[in-house]
DNA sequence: CTTAACCTAATTGTCTGAGTAATTAATGGT
DNA sequence: ACCATTAATTACTCAGACAATTAGGTTAAG
């Protein structure tokens, strides 16, 4: 069913931590955007009128146009004079762009959601390990080595672990030098960092993560393809394994 | 090296075929976003500040304003007080976006990209196939017979078919059951059905594409995931053959 | 009764102009 | 040479008016 819907409280406009919004339109966008992807607005919900939406967040109308046009440029929503603006199936949103995974990892996100990230992970990151064994340059091998290196020194349960390994499958995606693949590597490292970060909040990290990435960058080093491919494979799948056990996926 | 950049001339305000821009913030951004993708705007270039750059368009800054923030959410551009907006990096680029893609292929676009959306579709589909095939049911059966029917009604000459060929791919994508994979089809069926208008406009049809189709769907519809998947594979290099025939990739 | 054309009202879209806040770069003191 | 202070530039936010579009109801015709 379908109705509409207003918001819950004003937008604070006192400054916020730091990467949620740096201006208010932003801000505006967060909380909205992450409020669709919550469930709090659903598929069909139209958005009150934008006089009085804007009046509600206490913010202008200008500010609230613009986050619109933010979420409408992400297919989170449509507007049109006279109907308002309403929420889009979900089908329509870009669950891959990395502010919208952010958004949906900003609360309790979907087990079936997470579970399509790993499959899409399954698919693509084995297949960039081949290619990656293919074509990697000394630049690139150099990326992945401090890239481990990193996530040898810092653990996985601090920031600047997780930013490693971000950094490594970074690193293997960039080595492909396949521009649609580079780009899917910023969807694909939110996915990676924070799931790892979910793992990470509710037990502390079963199993040490090192060598199985060692085994990934050995073989893209020896120029092995399928090793690489299999390496990453096994990677791919036993951290689908660990997160399954921390969150019931 | 990076300078300031203007407009080369006005928004022309006239009612638009259709498709570019429904309305004037969204004719702007079409606009900018097409100039980025095209090379006109370098990365690290900045727009000359709001107040001249909407002058020069001729629009107000409300609308010109709202259009900087579409390209803000696509990763095209960056804004900060003092320092203007400025064109990002290319790998900051959202290049999956179905409305950036659709900006890249409204000029020459760049062979090396064509190339890279082919060599995803080669990792992706043949994959998708195969999930399809062990998970699909009779409503997705459904919509790809529809489709391969279509594409035999009209040729993939007309617009309906490239509409059919779309469908057929999409609804092989929706049989996977994965969101995010579902996410990607809307990006993938964009490349798929802008190369074939490429290839189209070139030269006519050396091939005839249907029995590539019916053998991916008889493997899905027999749930055999290997062969779904090797067919699927085949179908995109033939693909991938015609289009480098026709472009020189 | 169904269908098509028309009108109206509600809502988004666009414009103008003013003032605020953030950030860089220059300035001056230590 | 370095750090705090200041000034200037720019994007950001606000307010209010008017224009353009269209959903939905109304009327007329088939």
């Amino acid at each position: 069913m379908s109705k509409t819907v207003t918001p819950a409280e004003p937008i604070k406009r006192a400054r916020e931590p730091r990467g949620t919004g740096r201006r208010l339109y932003g801000a505006i966008a967060h909380k909205l955007g992450a409020a669709i992807l919550a469930g709090e607005y659903l598929p069909g919900d139209v958005l009150s009128g934008e006089i009085v939406f804007a009046e509600l967040l206490d913010v202008s109308r200008s500010a609230y146009r613009e986050a619109i046009q933010v979420l409408t440029a992400k297919g989170l929503v449509e507007s049109r004079p006279k109907a308002g603006t309403r929420v889009l199936p979900r089908n329509r949103w870009n669950l891959l762009d990395p502010e919208v995974l952010g958004w949906a990892f900003a609360g309790q996100p979907d087990v079936a959601f997470v579970r399509s990230l790993f499959e899409l992970r399954a698919i693509v990151e084995p297949a960039a390990a081949a290619l990656a064994a293919e074509r990697r340059d000394k630049a690139a091998l150099k990326s992945m080595r401090d890239a481990l290196a990193g996530m040898t020194r810092h653990t996985l349960a601090s920031e600047a672990g997780r930013m490693a390994d971000r950094d490594f499958h970074n690193a293997i995606l960039h080595a492909t030098g396949n521009d649609a693949l580079i780009v899917l590597s910023a969807s694909v490292c939110a996915a990676v960092s924070w799931t790892t970060q979910f793992k990470h909040r509710q037990r502390d990290l079963p199993r040490n993560p090192i060598p199985d990435h060692r085994r990934v960058l050995d073989a893209i080093a020896a120029s092995d393809p399928a090793a690489a491919s299999e390496a990453m494979r096994v990677l791919v799948e036993l951290a689908l394994e660990d997160t399954r056990q921390s969150m019931q996926v």
